[in-house]
DNA sequence: TCTGGGGTCCTAGGACCC
DNA sequence: TCTGGGGTCCTAGGACCC
């Protein structure tokens, strides 16, 4: 019992960047410093980014982009997005970030958690040289925020972000049992990480209303009426460590490529050439995980906002074997959109999914016992999809791609994208220009 | 004209078996 | 043939996350 009192207390930091979309725009345009900007989602619909700034003007997470276009008028510069730089500038903050603990969990394009458990400083000296490290080799504003428990140090980040006076870091690691119960008494429920809009108002119509309600409810009754990831998160909110930490991203069980279109959407050879384009695109991320999947899932659907004829439909088409191969994925995902296509709509959206993913086992070892011929098709496929790969990551995303998916430029499915900046840290003739 | 994309986990319910 | 209970497996759908 000696050794394990002296054990350190559980310390796990959350790291995060303010606004990130925004912060990567601004990073390689500081004339963007100080004004309301915000970054929209793919073909411009909505707003996924606020600066502080643009917070100002009122405009909410996710607002249409028609709805607040006129506060243009009074500065707001709207970004499109550019999932590329934004991926390169995570990339760079996350490994600035690892040099302060070997744990190091990547949670999301702009979070991290990292275990601070035993090493030597405060918390809040520690968060304050994360801050300003980050901020000085990336570019880069972030918040820190540090507990006992993963859920206590999302609940800290976001103090540390609403609360001016902490400057950027919070540290709930070491409180005791009330101390702990006082700092989070006035968090709102629905603020608490794992309570999402549904359930806020089923627990506030219990009274479950702040974060420390939700610690001091009884776990039994919130597994009994809710689920058990509730009643985790309450054993979370008392410093009582109930998720798991995951060192390396666990592989995907299943992947996705879905886009919504610039233009509705009529004919099915329009829709062939988006289902095929979403199909390699989601086989490249198939291979680069090295797995194979044993189901293909397509959807279509019209707008959720239009009037008029509305339909949606999806299926999945198995696959004999699992595979990674594009042609192989290809039919079954034509075959399946074949199957709930239906003339007369206008399409908005269509999507592949890949599923039952796995990670590919040897050749030999899968398929059809004495299936001789189709090993060897599989071994040249995988090949041929090698060098595909190889040349799409050499000269471009879309060098080589299947024939029906045509060029980018003939498709006017495409997305809107009217407020592009440049791909300065990815594409060379992006490359930022002095001036 | 104009409302994102990509994921995970849990649960309920049905099919099937003994 | 009917009834019942217990167990497993699978799938669809919901809720949540960023």
């Amino acid at each position: 019992m000696g050794a394990q009192a002296r054990r350190p207390p559980p310390r796990i930091a959350l790291i995060d960047g303010n606004s990130f979309y925004c912060a990567c725009e601004r990073v390689l345009r500081p004339s963007l410093e100080g004004r309301p900007v915000i970054v929209l989602s793919n073909n411009d619909g909505c707003a996924i980014a606020r600066t502080a700034e643009a917070k100002a003007l009122g405009i909410a997470m996710g607002a249409p982009w028609f709805k607040i276009q006129h506060l243009e008028a009074r500065g707001l510069i709207a970004i499109s997005a550019n999932f590329a730089l934004y991926g390169d500038m995570s990339d760079r903050m996350m490994r600035v970030i690892g040099q302060f603990s070997p744990a190091q969990e990547i949670y999301s394009i702009d979070e991290s958690f990292l275990d601070l458990t035993g090493l030597p400083g405060t918390g809040r000296d520690i968060g304050t040289q994360i801050r300003h490290r980050v901020l000085r080799w990336v570019g880069i504003p972030t918040c820190v925020g540090i507990g006992a428990t993963k859920t206590l140090a999302k609940l800290a980040n976001h103090l540390a972000k609403s609360l001016p006076r902490l400057q950027g870091v919070c540290d709930l690691s070491g409180l005791g049992r009330a101390e702990l119960m006082r700092a989070i008494r006035h968090v709102p429920i629905q603020d608490v990480w794992g309570v999402g809009r549904k359930l806020a108002p089923s627990l506030e119509s219990s009274g479950i209303r702040t974060a420390a309600d939700l610690a001091l409810a009884d776990r039994h009754v919130l597994r009994r009426r809710y689920s058990i990831m509730l009643a985790k998160t309450a054993q979370e909110l008392c410093g009582e460590p109930a998720l798991d930490w995951e060192d390396a991203p666990a592989p995907k069980q299943q992947i996705m490529s879905t886009r919504s279109f610039g233009l509705p959407v009529r004919e099915l050879a329009e829709l062939e050439q988006a289902v095929s384009l979403f199909t390699s695109r989601a086989a490249e991320k198939l291979r680069l995980q090295h797995s194979h999947a044993s189901a293909v899932q397509v959807y279509i659907r019209t707008s959720r906002f239009k009037t008029g004829p509305w339909h949606a439909d999806s299926a999945v088409v198995p696959l004999d074997s699992p595979t990674d191969s594009t042609p192989t994925l290809l039919r079954a995902a034509l075959s399946g959109l074949r199957s709930v296509f239906r003339p007369g709509f206008d399409y908005a959206k269509a999507g592949v999914c890949l599923l039952d993913v796995r990670p590919a086992v040897p050749i030999a070892a899968q398929g059809e016992l004495f299936d001789f011929e189709s090993s060897g098709d599989a071994a040249r496929s995988g090949r041929a999809m090698a060098v595909v790969d190889q040349l799409n990551q050499r000269f471009g995303s879309r060098m080589v791609q299947v024939a029906s998916a045509l060029h980018e430029a003939d498709a006017r499915w495409l997305m809107r994208q009217a407020h592009r900046s440049p791909s300065y840290t990815t594409v060379w003739r992006d490359v930022v220009e002095v001036g």
